[in-house]
DNA sequence: CATATGTTATACTATGGATATAACAATGGA
DNA sequence: TCCATTGTTATATCCATAGTATAACATATG
């Protein structure tokens, strides 16, 4: 399993579930028509409540990278508005390359950032 | 005020003061030297409670982007190890950019977003 | 001396994260 | 048909965090 859960992070644990399953996807771990283990299965993997993997999934329902089907389980299925997807991301870019430019960090190296970090994606 | 409060964001208020100030640095409406309206002062202005603020300040001091003094009050000062900014901002951009590979936003989409943002800053 | 500053402490409410059981309809295999 | 497993929904509890409300303190400014 390619999940990893850090239980000393802040950040919440059905965020962290979401966070590892889009990396999955965006590294090819994980394709499209791949399926997720169950709610219960992967509770017990981990070691969390059924209730928590099912809220990381849910969340990635809504955002259009899985269906969640009783036959098949969760299956990968990427449905994205991508005009929407785009001024999200500006959204969230606004506040994180604002701190950038505070901390001087150039465009160019943001640049720079980007290409190494899509190097691992597609 | 540059500050504009979302009461009905699920954001934390002192999230929200902490970005509008950063965005504020990076567009140069606030500059350094600068000094912020007393917690007090600031709290009466928007209409939330000191605490609030002084958390949101207590953030952007630890952060490096605030020195705190009883006599000139909140100073705008900018004290960062770039190092350790540029790492953040690596693991930020990570899972920004792993939710964009997956909705087929192509790294010159990113390139393009990035450009057009840094134009308001600096 | 009076006022305003940052700072700290305590207490309360509301919300969200995580857990624990439990139950339901629907599906697939034995 | 029977049974196990699926996603789904409903409660309930515990805990941490966000936000508010008072209050008090040392310090600095006028």
């Amino acid at each position: 399993m390619f999940i990893e859960i850090d239980f000393n992070s802040s950040e919440a644990l059905y965020i962290q579930l979401r966070n590892q399953i889009i990396m999955g996807i965006a590294t090819s771990t994980i394709r499209e028509g791949d399926t997720l283990p169950s709610v219960r299965q992967l509770a017990e993997n981990i070691g969390i409540n059924m209730h928590t993997v099912n809220k990381a999934y849910s969340v990635l329902k809504q955002e259009g990278f899985l269906q969640l089907d009783r036959r098949k389980g969760a299956v990968i299925a990427i449905d994205v508005n991508k005009l929407q997807a785009v001024e999200e991301m500006r959204e969230q870019l606004r506040v994180l390359l604002a701190k950038a430019s505070c901390q001087n960090i150039s465009r160019e190296e943001v640049h720079q950032l980007v290409d190494e970090i899509y190097e691992e994606y597609m």
